[in-house]
DNA sequence: ACAACACATAAGCCATGGCTTATGTGTTGC
DNA sequence: GCAACACATAAGCCATGGCTTATGTGTTGT
């Protein structure tokens, strides 16, 4: 059933681990955490091309990372925190290797969900 | 301080990131993660040749997330599951964007530490 | 010692990806 | 309407990356 949804979605994790793969648009996506921002001021804090930038948030979009609004000629783009959500499951699902933090939470969750 | 550790291990999450965005090294990792295995094995597993497994595994063993150990004439590989932490720790300084399960952890994690 | 096995590495090929410049689409203000 | 701004998209270039075949390095067994 989550599989179906991911499907429907057309994201599984694979779009999001490409996505974040790359250095630039990890940058950007951090940037984005701290706060709705457009394309100009993207491309005024890194040495980016607008172009360059475009591309990539095209791509986070893509993969869910980010979502855009249209305010006057601005676009601004803000971060999608579910986005994350692949990424999370991925790792959830190695859980039993994480580290001691890590593992106590599970245990935590698994307590409380009983 | 973590920072500075990272460097020292020259492994920021860049080498992590990458290497897991390879769809066939996501496998193979996957694949680790269920037990031990040769190269063999795991060329007959995936429908890949050898040397491509290999150098799968070299990226993989290059970020951390893989080690191996010889055995006889195989070599085994195995999960490194502290390889991992550069991306939970990555993850993890987005919390606040993760969604009421994850932020459910967060928050009885907090209130198990004071 | 030699053949067979398991793996790593080298070299080359081809697709992909990220960047650039150039151009198209909206939007604002005069 | 028109110029200026903000952004998206197209086209092309070049580096990178993943795969292949071919070859080198160890290890086992006879």
């Amino acid at each position: 059933m989550a599989y179906v949804l991911r499907v429907l979605q057309g994201s599984t994790e694979d779009t999001v681990f490409q996505a974040l793969a790359d250095p630039s648009r990890r940058a950007i996506f951090e940037s984005l955490t701290r706060g709705e921002a457009a394309v100009k001021d993207l491309t005024a804090r890194f040495e980016l091309s607008q172009p360059a930038v475009s591309q990539h948030l095209a791509t986070l979009r893509g993969a869910g990372l980010v979502e855009s609004r249209r305010e006057g000629r601005c676009v601004m783009y803000r971060v999608e925190p579910r986005g994350l959500q692949p990424l999370v499951d991925w790792i959830t699902h190695y859980r039993a290797f994480w580290t001691d933090r890590v593992g106590r939470l599970e245990r935590l969750l698994t307590e409380l969900e009983r």
